[in-house]
RNA sequence: CGGGGUGUGGCGCAGUGGUAGCGCGCGUCGUUCGGGACGACGAGGCCGGCGGUUCAAGUCCGCCCACCCCGACCA
């Protein structure tokens, strides 16, 4: 991609104090667009970086034998009056059709997965079933906040699990916490503390957060200095110093909650008359759990923690681009030019700073707003060599162009 | 949903009832070029909307809309 004709510019001056470090970056640097309170557009980068998080996010929902779907946004108000939804869920966006039909837009997708597994599921045979979807979800939130950390339209997957018994179900939850801690790894996330959730419908049974710690986020933690244990702190009825699992100190911190599991028990399939076979025959109804990732907010989260005063740090899971290219040689863009095709050739992608007229300062700051991993770059200083440089650190090496080929491949595994 | 604030060129802002200005950006030309360069010239505005007061409204009054912040809310 080159800037001088595929980027929508950076921004230098907004002006604006921004309620959180992320979304005045990814707006800086061109990732998204405000349209309307809570409603962004997501631009080129942004796009290849979300498409990156929800490829991971879907490899390892495929590992657990998941089923992806795609179920709709529009939801008929029938559904949500079988669950006694409809005018109880508060977030819940209604719309209303010209024959006065009326609409809930989907903030989570029970109402619809449920009838859908209803349809398949006979026997015990047809168990354990999952689906999931990763999609746009609409909440009608009182107050949008932190750009893309607190949307009304927002991108998530969302999976539902159908199981025979109590016992399968709890096996299937710990694999989903397993598969969940290698996607947060696989994104770059060092320490992302698993919390019991703190309320809400169908708490009663057990539900666990997924929370990653910054001051950014809006969920209040505890957690050890030393092992796993945390917990949301609405959740506390007495103030902890030491932890109770292994007595060492407690910190706290604010989070932004990433992801969520839920034992649903038999709430929704009793709603909508699920019923399967048993071994005996007998029908009964299967024990539903449900386990969300905010996709878009993951987007935001990585930035949030990913940065320093200069710019954007992108893992290198999820970069929008393997390398940034950046030519100051003056007048002549014959060797960026080879460098770039031959990258491109070689199933490199690379955002390529061809301007001729902007100055050398200003191809460098930008470069670091954008913050793609790698950065390489040819001036009247670099002969026919190419300086190779991190955006993690200021150290910088020469190397030839297949060796650039070379390291390119090696660094992203392609 | 309560409380507070802001709406003026693309962006950020100033503007005392009397014919709308600055910075950035943008266009042309020239000089620059390893951390958001500089000069010259130039283009660009129903001042959020509707109504009212006035000889005269960006400015005063009323209503509405949008956005931001604090709080409540938040599967």
């Amino acid at each position: 991609m080159k800037i001088s004709t595929d980027y929508i510019k950076t921004i230098t001056q907004t002006g604006k104090e921004f309620d959180s470090r992320s979304h005045e970056l990814l707006i800086k640097a061109g990732f998204i667009d405000p349209v309307a309170s809570g409603l962004y557009s997501y631009l080129p980068p942004g796009l290849a970086v979300l498409n990156k998080i929800e490829d991971i996010v879907r490899t390892h929902m495929n590992s657990l034998g998941a089923l992806e779907v795609s179920l709709p946004s529009l939801h008929p108000k029938d559904h949500w009056l079988q669950t006694k939804r409809w005018d109880s869920f508060d977030v819940l966006f209604k719309v209303q059709s010209r024959h006065d039909k009326e609409y809930g837009l989907g903030p989570s997708h029970e109402e619809i997965v449920t009838p859908l597994a209803a349809k398949y599921i006979q026997t015990h045979k047809d168990l354990p079933l999952g689906l999931y979807q990763i999609g746009t979800k609409f909440r009608d939130e009182a107050r949008a906040k932190s750009g893309i950390l607190r949307g009304r339209e927002f991108r998530m997957k969302d999976l539902y699990s159908f199981h025979a018994d109590n016992l399968d179900f709890e096996e299937y939850y710990k694999k989903v916490i397993v598969a969940y801690q290698k996607i947060f790894t696989e994104l770059g996330f060092e320490d992302v503390k698993m919390t019991e959730a703190s309320g809400g419908d169908f708490t009663k049974k057990f539900s666990h957060e997924f929370n990653v710690l910054t001051e950014a986020g809006e969920v209040d933690l505890i957690y050890c200095a030393a092992c796993d244990f945390a917990q949301n702190a609405e959740v506390l009825t007495t103030k902890l110093t030491k932890c109770p699992k292994c007595g060492e100190e407690i910190k706290e911190g604010r989070a932004i909650e990433i992801g969520n599991i839920f034992d649903l028990g038999t709430r929704f399939s009793d709603d909508f008359k699920v019923k399967f076979k048993d071994e005996q025959g007998r029908p009964v109804s299967p024990h539903m759990g449900c386990y969300g990732i905010g996709t878009s907010r993951l987007l935001g989260a990585i930035v949030e923690v990913n940065n320093d005063k200069n710019g954007i740090i992108w893992p290198t899971s999820v970069a929008p681009f393997h390398a940034h290219l950046v030519n100051l040689v003056r007048d002549d863009s014959k060797f960026a030019d080879l460098i770039y095709r031959t990258l491109q050739s070689e199933g490199i992608s690379v955002l390529y700073d061809d301007r001729s007229e902007v100055s050398a300062g200003e191809k460098l700051v930008v470069s670091d707003l954008i913050g793609v991993p790698i950065r390489l770059l040819v001036s009247d200083r670099t002969g026919d060599q190419v300086e190779w440089k991190l955006r993690i650190d200021e150290k910088t090496r020469m190397f030839s162009v297949p060796e650039v080929v070379k390291h390119l491949k090696d660094a992203y595994v392609i």
